[in-house]
DNA sequence: TATTGTTATACTCTATAACTATA
DNA sequence: TATAGTTATAGAGTATAACAATA
C-alpha cells in the first residue's frame, strides 16, 4: 500500500540505536543502584517519587497509573508491596468512594531521600558527565520536542480500557 | 559522606527525564509491534537482527551475549526458544569445541524481513517524524558521544564473570 | 451503564549457582 | 585452572479477565 517503509538511512539508524543503547545502559545502571541502595525496583521508585512530589504526598491510583504506563493490576501489585513495607498507605478517597488514595509515609519519604543521591550520582556519572553545557541544552530541547510529539500521537493501541472498537 | 551529590538543576533533570520517557515510550511501542507482527520479544529480535547482520549469519554465544547486556543463561533460554521455532540453529564450533555457534535460518531471516517494516514505521512515526534534519544529526552526535562515554566507564559492576578483584 | 480498584491466574523473563566439557 | 555453555530453580514482574463496589 502507500507505505513504502524505505530503510532508514545511516543517520536515522545511528540516532535510533544510540538512543536505545544509551537509555538501556542508563536504565540498567539506575536499576542496579536503586536495588542496592533501597531495595526498590525502578517502578517502585517512580511511584514513591511521584507521590513525594505531589501536593500532600497523595495521589489516586488512577492518576498514578496514568503517569506511568502501567496496567492497573500492576500498579495494585506494586502499591501492595510498598504498603507492606510501610512506604505508602492506601485509603478510600473522601470525594469518591470508588477511588483509592495512595500517600507516601515519612518512611517512604526518607527512603526516597536516602536513595536519591546514588541515583543522581549514577545519572551524573553516566550521562551528564559526558555532556558539555551546550550538548545538555540541545539534548533536552530535542528530546523534549520528541516527547511532546509522542504524547500527542497515541501509539495505535493506547487505551485498551473501554475497548469499544475491536475490529474483530 | 564526602559525596555531596548536589541536586540536579532543571536543565539536567529535563534532559534526563526526557531521555527516559522518550526511550521508554519508544521501546514500549516497538515491543508491541514486534510481538504483534512476529511474536518476538525485543531481545529475540535483537538476537535475530545481529545474526542477520553478522558475516555468514553466525555468531558464537559469547559474542552474542557480549553485544547484548544479557546473562549467559538468559541467552541460552532465548536461543532455545528461537531454536524451537526454527529461527536459528545451534551447533558446536569447529575451532573450539567448547563454543556454540548460533546461526540464523532462512526462516529466521524471513521473519526479520517481515517484521522490519513495521519496526521502522514505528520508529519513524514516533521518533524520526518529530526531528528536523538538523535535530537528527545533533541527536545522533550527542548520544553517540554519550554512548562512547558509557562504554568506556564500566558501571561499577560490569563483569561479574571472572571477578578477580572483589573488594569484599 | 461506566468507572475505580482488586484478585486470581498464568506466563515471560531474568539471575544465581551448580554442573559438564573442553582448552 | 579458566573458559563456554547448559540446566535447575526460584523469584520478580506483567497482563488479562473476572469480579465487587460506587457514581
Amino acid at each position: 500500500m502507500s507505505h513504502e517503509t524505505a530503510p532508514l538511512d545511516a543517520e536515522q539508524l545511528g540516532a535510533y540505536f544510540a538512543l536505545m543503547e544509551v537509555s538501556s545502559l542508563l536504565q540498567h545502571a539506575v536499576d542496579g543502584h536503586l536495588r542496592a541502595d533501597g531495595d526498590l525496583s525502578n517502578v517502585q521508585f517512580q511511584i514513591l517519587a511521584r507521590l513525594a512530589e505531589a501536593p500532600g504526598g497523595r495521589l489516586r491510583m488512577t492518576d498514578l497509573a496514568d503517569g506511568l504506563v502501567y496496567s492497573r493490576s500492576g500498579l495494585t501489585y506494586q502499591a501492595g508491596l510498598l504498603e507492606k513495607r510501610g512506604l505508602v498507605t492506601r485509603s478510600p478517597a473522601a470525594e469518591d468512594e470508588r477511588s483509592v488514595v495512595v500517600a507516601v509515609t515519612d518512611v517512604g519519604r526518607a527512603l526516597v531521600a536516602q536513595v536519591l543521591p546514588g541515583h543522581i550520582e549514577v545519572v551524573r556519572r553516566l550521562l551528564l558527565d559526558a555532556l558539555e553545557q551546550r550538548d545538555l541544552g540541545a539534548l533536552g530541547a530535542i528530546l523534549g520536542r520528541v516527547r511532546d510529539h509522542m504524547r500527542a500521537a497515541p501509539p495505535r493501541s493506547a487505551k485498551p480500557r473501554a475497548g469499544r472498537g475491536r475490529a474483530d
